[in-house]
DNA sequence: TCCTAATTGATACTTAGTATCAATTAGGAT
DNA sequence: ATCCTAATTGATACTAAGTATCAATTAGGA
């Protein structure tokens, strides 16, 4: 299963560089494995919370920071909410779709960029460590018929009210 | 100039989606096209306090709020602190580079993944309108030497105090 | 098992962002 | 040019995200 390649690959870096395995980055890194991106710190303190309620606010965001430190995860940023944080593949990469309409977001498993991304650094003289691609725009059920089916329309740019 | 190109593609944007050309709205608008890149409300708050120091909080974020919807600007997040808002170029693309190192931002401006993207689209039938590259990595300079001149090192994966 | 530095949870705090609402203003109608 | 009104604003108060502090706990090497 897949979770638990993240997962145990999460826990082997943390170790690696010399950081504690302690109980709340474990039951953290589970959450972010399990439910695998996109998750607000709302989100996660709540999974957490129920996992163990014993575990601080300030230990979450503190694992969260170690996480994004040893690029386990990454943080980011879509329509001025909170910051979703998303775990990162074994390269460093992480690709997504998000539709203007419905919000819904669509993981970009096959991304093909490497060779354009190699050429660009290649040019820069930047060595690549991973890189992150949000792509926009209106998804396949959005698409088709004008209004979204079992999601909310959202984003719509002219005025309505 | 680039900056007054983005300017008055913004605020006609703003009109042609019926909304009115506010004093606050122009001076956030200006604001982020002469930064041009990656600046967090805070920063901007700042400017716009210098620039009018009658402009409201609440007014600039529901500027950005506004900009966001309308694609003008995209927020974007790194490393734990508040987002960073960008502006998006003519088509709605945006890429750059974030050194690990010492956290200078690089913006890429020959960016040839539409054709990558392209493909993706036409995979999940997906009408794309627009995307955010975020690329990380070594920046040229702390390539070569191991310390960052000028810029403070961060973001340094392993133990050090 | 012991030891100690790293880490934790609790508390208090700061600051980003939002809701509310009366006062103001942009911009179309006259 | 002026009037009119809905959209927008600035001020205030509020909520919630994230951080600093610190004594208590714990991971993990000796």
């Amino acid at each position: 299963m897949k979770v638990n390649r993240l997962y145990s690959r999460g826990l082997q870096k943390i170790k690696d560089c010399g950081y504690k395995l302690t109980g709340a980055r474990q039951i953290v890194l589970q959450v972010l494995c399990e439910n695998h991106s996109h998750l607000t710190s709302a989100e996660i303190s709540r999974h957490v919370k129920e996992m163990n309620p014993k575990i601080g606010r300030a230990s979450i965001f503190r694992a969260l920071d170690l996480f994004t430190e040893l690029s386990i995860i990454r943080p980011t940023y879509y329509e001025s909410q909170s910051p979703h944080y998303i775990v990162l593949d074994e390269d460093g990469h992480h690709a997504h779709f998000i539709c203007n309409q419905c919000d819904r977001v669509i993981e970009i498993e096959e991304c093909q960029i490497n060779s354009v991304l190699g050429e660009l650094s290649a040019m820069h003289n930047l060595t690549m460590t991973g890189h992150v691609l949000e792509v926009y725009g209106i998804c396949e059920s959005c698409g088709r018929r004008d209004n979204p089916t079992d999601y909310d329309a959202a984003g719509s740019a002219t005025r309505s009210n």
